[in-house]
DNA sequence: TTGTACGCGTTATCAA
DNA sequence: TTGATAACGCGTACAA
């Protein structure tokens, strides 16, 4: 089966008219007559005929379209995120592409070049496994304008919009320490990905501060970023079989999934939150509230996010050149407390937000 | 900004050469000379050449790309099906392009007829609002490939994959009247979808069997088919406010996000589970068994269901002509029974998996 | 071995 | 008021 368009030569050929008369009663032109007007409309109409967008994509050069990358939608942050996006580019006429790279650096590379031609901005949240970046500079280069999102890379300079994930983390630990963790661990996504490693530098220095020496044997990152729970499994086992004086009490986990993973691996292994172990983690998950024990998070602003930087995107399209300065917003994500890393007083309170500053 | 790519043409004016040498050059073609072939190649390296896909699609009339028609992925079922469908269709080197309507009828148009030209083949999930699918039909009768997936249409005659809705509904209903529940009300999203009109039908039947009366007010659809809480809020409220002889002692929720948001008023109301009322809902969200009370869930083989979807488009695609018979696949749920509806023996237990036969 | 011309579906320009 | 023609980028049949 294949689709066969109507298109305005047929039915010029139909009504034994030229090509150019029935486009121009198409468009209301006024150098037409009435007669001729409706009768081609009436044709087109009943035919359904739709002009082909790829046609005029060719000769327009503009495809009145813009593209979304992302790892995975298989994760609440990015679907909110996406939905955050949408809203701002509906109403101002775009229709809105979106390819899944499953953290895949090949498929990643796929989806942009299948993108590049169809779409007039790309916003991308790059893949845990990308290391090169050249496809992307080189089409950045040739004037395509493209937004980083989340996932930012440093190779390239444009706009983007992330989140506070340096804060986000180091709060996040100093509250496990506040609670009387001493040993208090971290397991990642990807070692690649931008935003792990800014999560683990705010959880270094929230040790630092709270002057503990970190043991090496804390840190975990996940060879695939921790798409399957697996992965975080292999972690948690090296974390829980460290001798009882090493093992952590506390654990700051750096991914949605990684967070959800590691909160199914205590439950399996009946190890007690927060008395064995207080966990907080980065997470947009819903019903977080609803586990037992209650799931402390770190919770990024994730609609926000998408609309930020759909509004950074749309400036580029407007914009005719390429901006001399680039800007990249930082959202503060908010810290949520609830059971699973509350020490202090485990019995049942109402969750303790730390609330955004702007 | 725009993007500007480098072409064919471009480069033979550089070079010095004809057009078509450059376009034979980049084809391998052996009627070219050594030279000029490694002369031409060499440049497009360098330029990062990448012959335009919209001229080709154009010239072709083929995209090599599907379209994905998608009510919402933030909605843990949706985003599932899309993953099994895109690993089809990835080795097949086909590229997967997702468009979300968020139910509403008017979107669901417009992304409909902006893939329409851009890709070889649709898979579709009708959105909650849509009535009309006039637009559909015309397309299908164009020669585009359609394959209808969980939200059916029946105006429609091609391929589709559903889950078994009527069983899923009828064996979870029946599962709350051998806890002894005998005023079981449904909760359903919107009144227009194919699946919720089947899971009501399978509800309806074994109460029929069960020898129950059922009170019309123990039956609510929601107007914007449940996508955000207060609908679903306003449906509780209705039913836990009948006098205490017509208040349902059981409940069937019909779509995820209805299932957690039911599962958030009660949690919120202190209406325990099972014990006030026992709940079983259509849910494929993650950490359903980690709630407390844990969660009874219909749960549909939602990778599954987009495999077997994507396998009937291919085949379409594959066919000359439009087949004379379209298949239904139907798809049994599993039914996962936890303590949320567990009132005989309210204490932990294993999950009882109710297995598929096929 | 290379260059020219055509067609894919459109719109805009020019000529009739 | 209408129709033929060029252009968008590409590949290919045909001519040189």
């Amino acid at each position: 089966m294949k689709f066969e368009p109507v298109t305005i030569k047929q039915m010029a050929r139909d009504l034994n008219l030229g090509i150019s008369t029935v486009s121009r009663a198409l468009h209301d032109s006024h150098e037409i007559s009435e007669e001729t007007k409706k009768r081609v409309v009436a044709y087109a109409k009943k035919l359904n005929y739709i002009p082909n967008p790829i046609a005029l994509s060719l000769r327009e050069k503009r495809n009145k379209s813009i593209g979304i990358v992302i790892s995975q939608f298989n994760n609440p942050f990015c679907s909110q995120v996406v939905h955050g996006m949408e809203s701002s580019f509906y109403s101002q006429g775009y229709q809105v592409s979106i390819v899944q790279t499953d953290e895949s650096a090949e498929k990643e590379m796929k989806a942009i070049q299948y993108l590049s031609f169809r779409v007039d901005g790309l916003l991308v949240s790059i893949s845990s496994e990308t290391k090169n970046i050249d496809h992307l500079k080189d089409l950045y280069e040739k004037g395509m304008p493209i937004v980083f999102y989340d996932r930012i890379c440093a190779d390239l300079q444009t706009h983007m919009t992330i989140s506070d994930n340096y804060r986000g983390a180091y709060e996040a630990t100093r509250h496990l320490l506040d609670q009387g963790c001493r040993r208090v661990a971290f397991v990642g996504g990807a070692v690649t990905q931008s935003i792990v490693q800014e999560r683990k530098a705010g959880y270094l220095q929230a040790l630092e501060d709270g002057g503990i020496n970190v043991d090496p044997k804390w840190i975990h990152y996940l060879p695939k970023g921790g798409v399957h729970y697996v992965e975080t499994e292999v972690a948690m086992d090296r974390l829980m079989r460290l001798p009882k004086n090493k093992r952590p009490d506390g654990l700051l986990t750096a991914w949605d999934k990684v967070t959800a993973d590691a909160y199914r691996y205590l439950r399996r292994h009946d190890i007690s939150m927060p008395g064995e172990l207080a966990l907080i983690g980065f997470s947009n998950f819903p019903l977080t509230d609803f586990v037992s024990p209650s799931l402390s998070v770190v919770q990024q602003q994730s609609e926000k996010l998408g609309e930020v930087a759909a509004g950074q995107l749309l400036s580029l399209l407007q914009s005719k050149r390429k901006p001399a300065k680039f800007h990249t917003e930082v959202l503060m994500p908010e810290i949520i407390i609830r059971e699973s890393s509350s020490k202090l007083s485990s019995g049942e309170k109402e969750p303790l937000k730390v609330k955004n500053k702007d």
